[in-house]
DNA sequence: TCCATATTTCCATTATCGTCGAATTATGAA
DNA sequence: TTCATAATTCGACGATAATGGAAATATGGA
Protein backbone atom coordinates (compact mmCIF):
# COMPACT_ATOMS: atom_id res chain seq x y z
CA UNK A 1 0.00 0.00 0.00
CA UNK A 2 1.39 3.48 -0.94
CA UNK A 3 1.80 6.19 1.39
CA UNK A 4 -1.04 8.20 -0.23
CA UNK A 5 -3.31 4.99 0.40
CA UNK A 6 -2.72 5.25 3.84
CA UNK A 7 -3.50 8.91 4.29
CA UNK A 8 -6.65 8.36 2.38
CA UNK A 9 -7.48 4.97 3.97
CA UNK A 10 -6.93 7.12 8.07
CA UNK A 11 -8.42 10.67 6.27
CA UNK A 12 -11.47 8.41 5.28
CA UNK A 13 -11.78 6.96 8.75
CA UNK A 14 -10.97 10.63 10.88
CA UNK A 15 -14.28 11.51 10.63
CA UNK A 16 -16.94 10.84 13.46
CA UNK A 17 -20.03 10.20 10.84
CA UNK A 18 -18.09 7.76 8.86
CA UNK A 19 -16.54 5.92 11.18
CA UNK A 20 -20.01 5.39 12.69
CA UNK A 21 -20.82 4.51 9.05
CA UNK A 22 -17.60 1.74 8.41
CA UNK A 23 -18.34 0.39 12.41
CA UNK A 24 -22.10 0.14 11.41
CA UNK A 25 -21.33 -1.99 8.36
CA UNK A 26 -18.21 -4.09 10.16
CA UNK A 27 -21.38 -4.86 12.89
CA UNK A 28 -23.85 -5.44 10.03
CA UNK A 29 -20.49 -8.33 8.36
CA UNK A 30 -20.04 -8.95 4.88
CA UNK A 31 -24.21 -9.30 3.16
CA UNK A 32 -23.60 -5.27 3.92
CA UNK A 33 -26.45 -2.66 4.12
CA UNK A 34 -28.18 -0.50 1.53
CA UNK A 35 -27.62 2.87 1.55
CA UNK A 36 -31.41 3.89 2.74
CA UNK A 37 -31.38 1.71 5.40
CA UNK A 38 -27.94 2.76 6.60
CA UNK A 39 -29.36 6.54 6.49
CA UNK A 40 -32.20 5.62 8.87
CA UNK A 41 -30.41 3.67 10.94
CA UNK A 42 -27.58 6.38 11.53
CA UNK A 43 -30.20 9.29 10.81
CA UNK A 44 -28.25 11.21 8.42
CA UNK A 45 -29.56 12.92 5.38
CA UNK A 46 -29.31 10.84 2.26
CA UNK A 47 -27.30 13.15 0.64
CA UNK A 48 -24.53 13.53 3.89
CA UNK A 49 -24.66 9.90 3.56
CA UNK A 50 -23.56 9.68 0.16
CA UNK A 51 -20.95 11.77 -0.20
CA UNK A 52 -19.39 9.73 3.23
CA UNK A 53 -20.01 6.26 1.28
CA UNK A 54 -18.37 8.24 -1.44
CA UNK A 55 -15.05 8.78 0.72
CA UNK A 56 -15.05 5.38 2.42
CA UNK A 57 -15.38 3.84 -0.93
CA UNK A 58 -12.72 5.92 -2.85
CA UNK A 59 -10.46 5.01 0.18
CA UNK A 60 -11.36 1.10 -0.59
CA UNK A 61 -12.69 0.73 3.19
CA UNK A 62 -15.93 -0.56 1.68
CA UNK A 63 -17.31 -2.22 -1.51
CA UNK A 64 -20.58 -1.69 -3.11
CA UNK A 65 -22.96 -3.91 -4.81
CA UNK A 66 -26.04 -3.43 -6.83
CA UNK A 67 -29.31 -5.20 -5.36
CA UNK A 68 -32.21 -4.39 -7.30
CA UNK A 69 -33.18 -0.81 -7.06
CA UNK A 70 -30.88 -0.37 -3.71
CA UNK A 71 -26.70 -0.50 -3.53
CA UNK A 72 -25.48 -2.45 -0.75
CA UNK A 73 -22.49 -1.70 0.97
CA UNK A 74 -20.17 -4.05 3.13
CA UNK A 75 -16.77 -3.29 4.39
CA UNK A 76 -13.19 -4.49 2.81
CA UNK A 77 -12.15 -6.38 5.40
CA UNK A 78 -9.07 -7.18 3.43
CA UNK A 79 -8.21 -3.30 2.73
CA UNK A 80 -8.43 -2.83 6.34
CA UNK A 81 -6.55 -6.10 7.41
CA UNK A 82 -3.59 -4.27 4.93
CA UNK A 83 -4.14 -0.51 6.63
CA UNK A 84 -3.44 -2.41 9.87
CA UNK A 85 -0.30 -4.55 8.83
CA UNK A 86 1.18 -1.12 7.63
CA UNK A 87 0.77 0.65 10.79
CA UNK A 88 1.67 -2.39 12.71
CA UNK A 89 4.87 -2.36 10.63
CA UNK A 90 6.11 1.09 10.59
CA UNK A 91 4.72 2.01 14.10
CA UNK A 92 5.84 -0.93 16.53
CA UNK A 93 9.76 -0.43 17.01
CA UNK A 94 9.56 -3.76 19.34
CA UNK A 95 8.14 -1.98 22.04
CA UNK A 96 4.87 -2.54 20.99
CA UNK A 97 4.60 -5.94 19.46
CA UNK A 98 1.00 -7.27 18.95
CA UNK B 1 -9.71 4.78 24.78
CA UNK B 2 -12.98 7.27 23.66
CA UNK B 3 -14.07 7.13 19.78
CA UNK B 4 -13.37 11.11 20.05
CA UNK B 5 -9.82 10.09 20.64
CA UNK B 6 -9.49 7.09 18.05
CA UNK B 7 -10.91 10.28 15.41
CA UNK B 8 -8.46 12.84 17.31
CA UNK B 9 -5.70 9.93 16.40
CA UNK B 10 -7.06 9.06 12.52
CA UNK B 11 -6.94 12.86 11.84
CA UNK B 12 -3.66 13.63 13.78
CA UNK B 13 -2.47 10.77 11.15
CA UNK B 14 -4.19 11.61 7.93
CA UNK B 15 -2.22 14.23 6.60
CA UNK B 16 1.23 14.10 4.58
CA UNK B 17 3.31 16.21 6.44
CA UNK B 18 2.10 14.76 10.08
CA UNK B 19 2.74 10.90 8.75
CA UNK B 20 6.16 11.97 7.65
CA UNK B 21 7.35 14.29 10.95
CA UNK B 22 5.20 10.38 13.07
CA UNK B 23 7.37 8.61 11.27
CA UNK B 24 10.56 10.06 11.03
CA UNK B 25 10.20 10.38 14.97
CA UNK B 26 9.58 6.44 15.10
CA UNK B 27 12.75 5.81 13.12
CA UNK B 28 14.82 8.08 15.36
CA UNK B 29 13.44 6.10 18.20
CA UNK B 30 12.57 6.86 21.99
CA UNK B 31 15.24 9.64 22.00
CA UNK B 32 13.39 11.73 19.99
CA UNK B 33 14.76 14.81 17.94
CA UNK B 34 14.74 18.57 18.66
CA UNK B 35 12.12 20.17 16.22
CA UNK B 36 14.45 22.24 14.45
CA UNK B 37 16.29 19.30 13.48
CA UNK B 38 13.05 18.13 12.52
CA UNK B 39 12.25 21.12 10.69
CA UNK B 40 15.45 20.71 8.59
CA UNK B 41 15.31 17.01 7.55
CA UNK B 42 12.07 17.37 6.54
CA UNK B 43 12.45 20.51 4.71
CA UNK B 44 9.36 22.54 6.97
CA UNK B 45 9.24 25.81 7.25
CA UNK B 46 9.54 26.11 11.38
CA UNK B 47 5.72 27.06 12.09
CA UNK B 48 4.18 25.01 9.76
CA UNK B 49 6.08 22.09 11.56
CA UNK B 50 4.94 23.49 15.18
CA UNK B 51 1.35 23.58 13.86
CA UNK B 52 1.74 19.68 13.59
CA UNK B 53 3.68 19.23 15.97
CA UNK B 54 1.35 20.47 18.27
CA UNK B 55 -1.34 18.53 16.36
CA UNK B 56 0.18 15.21 16.90
CA UNK B 57 0.87 15.84 20.65
CA UNK B 58 -2.89 16.95 21.09
CA UNK B 59 -3.66 13.95 19.62
CA UNK B 60 -1.63 12.12 22.03
CA UNK B 61 0.76 10.30 19.53
CA UNK B 62 3.92 12.11 20.76
CA UNK B 63 5.47 13.24 23.57
CA UNK B 64 7.57 16.33 24.16
CA UNK B 65 10.33 17.05 26.40
CA UNK B 66 12.56 19.89 26.89
CA UNK B 67 16.41 20.03 26.41
CA UNK B 68 18.43 23.16 27.42
CA UNK B 69 17.07 25.38 24.73
CA UNK B 70 15.56 22.77 22.57
CA UNK B 71 12.44 20.83 22.86
CA UNK B 72 12.54 17.33 22.26
CA UNK B 73 9.81 15.23 20.13
CA UNK B 74 9.24 11.46 20.68
CA UNK B 75 6.52 8.96 19.71
CA UNK B 76 4.35 8.31 22.04
CA UNK B 77 4.21 4.31 21.66
CA UNK B 78 1.96 3.30 24.41
CA UNK B 79 -0.50 5.35 22.38
CA UNK B 80 -0.15 3.91 18.95
CA UNK B 81 -0.03 0.28 20.79
CA UNK B 82 -4.28 1.57 22.08
CA UNK B 83 -4.99 3.37 19.12
CA UNK B 84 -3.99 -0.28 17.11
CA UNK B 85 -5.66 -2.59 19.42
CA UNK B 86 -9.27 -0.58 19.26
CA UNK B 87 -8.74 -0.83 15.27
CA UNK B 88 -8.22 -4.25 15.55
CA UNK B 89 -10.63 -5.31 18.57
CA UNK B 90 -13.86 -3.51 16.14
CA UNK B 91 -13.02 -3.99 13.02
CA UNK B 92 -11.25 -7.68 12.22
CA UNK B 93 -14.29 -9.74 12.86
CA UNK B 94 -12.46 -13.14 12.54
CA UNK B 95 -11.40 -12.98 8.81
CA UNK B 96 -8.42 -10.60 9.59
CA UNK B 97 -7.29 -11.87 13.12
CA UNK B 98 -3.60 -10.47 12.82
C1' DT C 1 -44.37 4.13 -21.48
C1' DC C 2 -45.21 6.18 -17.06
C1' DC C 3 -44.67 6.34 -12.24
C1' DA C 4 -42.57 5.37 -7.74
C1' DT C 5 -38.51 4.33 -5.23
C1' DA C 6 -33.39 4.50 -4.28
C1' DT C 7 -29.48 6.92 -4.59
C1' DT C 8 -26.39 10.23 -6.35
C1' DT C 9 -24.92 14.69 -8.08
C1' DC C 10 -25.27 19.65 -7.96
C1' DC C 11 -25.16 23.79 -5.47
C1' DA C 12 -24.40 27.10 -1.94
C1' DT C 13 -23.06 27.90 2.69
C1' DT C 14 -20.34 27.55 6.76
C1' DA C 15 -16.47 25.77 9.13
C1' DT C 16 -11.99 23.99 9.51
C1' DC C 17 -7.27 22.93 7.67
C1' DG C 18 -2.59 23.90 5.91
C1' DT C 19 0.77 27.27 5.06
C1' DC C 20 4.29 30.63 6.21
C1' DG C 21 6.10 35.47 7.33
C1' DA C 22 6.28 38.28 11.29
C1' DA C 23 6.03 39.01 16.07
C1' DT C 24 6.34 36.92 20.60
C1' DT C 25 7.90 33.95 24.30
C1' DA C 26 11.40 31.14 26.54
C1' DT C 27 15.92 29.64 27.55
C1' DG C 28 20.92 29.94 28.03
C1' DA C 29 25.38 32.36 27.65
C1' DA C 30 28.38 36.34 28.08
C1' DT D 1 21.21 42.86 31.79
C1' DT D 2 21.76 42.15 27.02
C1' DC D 3 22.10 39.29 23.13
C1' DA D 4 21.51 35.09 20.37
C1' DT D 5 19.12 30.89 19.62
C1' DA D 6 14.88 27.76 19.69
C1' DA D 7 10.33 27.32 19.25
C1' DT D 8 5.63 28.95 19.46
C1' DT D 9 1.77 31.99 18.57
C1' DC D 10 -0.50 35.41 15.67
C1' DG D 11 -2.56 36.85 11.44
C1' DA D 12 -4.03 36.31 6.92
C1' DC D 13 -4.77 33.75 2.95
C1' DG D 14 -6.37 30.05 -0.15
C1' DA D 15 -7.98 25.36 -0.19
C1' DT D 16 -10.72 21.69 1.27
C1' DA D 17 -14.38 19.44 4.12
C1' DA D 18 -19.15 18.82 5.90
C1' DT D 19 -23.87 19.67 5.38
C1' DG D 20 -28.54 19.20 3.35
C1' DG D 21 -32.24 20.89 -0.03
C1' DA D 22 -33.20 20.46 -4.80
C1' DA D 23 -32.54 18.39 -9.16
C1' DA D 24 -30.90 14.53 -11.81
C1' DT D 25 -30.00 9.60 -12.68
C1' DA D 26 -31.02 4.68 -12.35
C1' DT D 27 -33.85 0.77 -11.54
C1' DG D 28 -38.11 -1.94 -11.32
C1' DG D 29 -43.13 -2.52 -11.61
C1' DA D 30 -47.76 -1.65 -13.60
Amino acid sequence: MEIVNVVNSLAALAQENRIRVFRHLVQAGPQGLAAGQLAEELGLAAATLSFHLKELKHAGLINCTRKGRSLIYAPNFEHMQTLINFLLENCCCGECSS
